[in-house]
DNA sequence: CAGCGCATGTAAGTGGTTACATGATTCA
DNA sequence: TGAATCATGTAACCACTTACATGCGCTG
């Protein structure tokens, strides 16, 4: 249940419409909760039939027309409760950690690739998220405390891309190249 | 479309039982690819259906009657093209980074205990793992190419585990106590 | 033979993905 | 005015989760 979590935290940051959210969600929200277009659609309007968001008045509600969503109150409060909760980790799920661990049944046959291929694509958002880095939060501005929790949630997303790096760099090593 | 794979490779390691399957991934492989056992069950059926494995003759096939599986040379083919495929790493998905940048937009209230919380239990999956290395994969049993990528499977998770409560410490010690 | 644990399943609901549909706006 | 693009949506499907159902075998 943290999609309407994710989108009233977006809405709060700056109200949007549909669109403008999905293409935040691919840009920075989206780093650590993916959504596309179609599930925040239907969110959206189950956030606002609960009550907990609002379309920013309109001449004529029609289809194909923008919408702007901004949140009510309420939503503020439910994400407020929210954020005090408790969830517990979900397990990892990582499809090429159970190649590898079938390739140790069958052989490595085209395993190597792939693993350089994920590498390559670590390698690339490492770099963006690098670059992210030093244009929205130079050192003077991780003072405040929102900007030094965005920053930390950056930090996250930072490390971890830096973990697969060296994990498969590691792991092509070890496997050699055969 | 990975379930199905990792079944196969449970299999092969050693035929076994749904329940059995269902043990070995709250054990092992559930380590990086966790499953039920209502979806191990349905796997299964759809797996015999498709010829990849096969339950070993039983004198009466009763409901509550154990059934034993195991591959057969079908299944291990497609596991093999399997591991040769390419599957693009999905993008991350974690509740806590977004509560963490729900908290910049409405208060960190609650926030500490959770992360706290977190900490504890990855650094029990941490210690859990290093007992399951020191275990399972003395020097002496990294030779075979086989258990050299399970131990780097295990590497993974270890890794994992330790970046999580490297981010965990330092963003407690961030926040401060208040 | 009652109760409990083992083992295999069924059913319903949820969240996410993929494919497609439709209206509005802009611009050559 | 036709094509491209922006914007909002519908529908079908699939994997996973949660709750429940059923049968076997052992033990007190």
């Amino acid at each position: 249940m943290s999609l309407p979590h994710a989108i009233l935290t977006a809405l709060l940051e700056k109200p949007s419409s549909g669109l403008e959210l999905t293409r935040r969600f691919d840009r920075s929200i989206g780093y650590f909760w993916s959504a596309t277009h179609q599930q925040i659609y239907r969110e959206l309007g189950r956030l606002e039939q609960a009550g907990h968001i609002r379309a920013l008045p309109a001449p004529v509600p029609v289809r194909g027309q923008r919408k702007e969503y901004e949140v009510l109150p309420a939503g503020r409060a439910e994400l407020t409760t929210w954020v005090a909760g408790q969830e517990d980790p979900k397990p990892l799920r990582a499809a090429l950690l159970l190649r590898m661990r079938a390739a140790a049944m069958v052989g490595t046959t085209g395993l190597r690739a792939e693993l350089a291929r994920h590498l390559a694509l670590h390698q690339d958002q490492l770099d963006e998220y690098l670059l992210i880095e030093t244009r929205d939060f130079p050192a003077a501005r991780r003072e405040t405390e929102p900007d030094r929790l965005r920053h930390l949630v950056l930090r996250g997303g930072i490390d971890m891309e830096r973990f697969w790096v060296e994990w498969l760099t590691s792991a092509l090593s070890e496997l050699g190249t055969e």
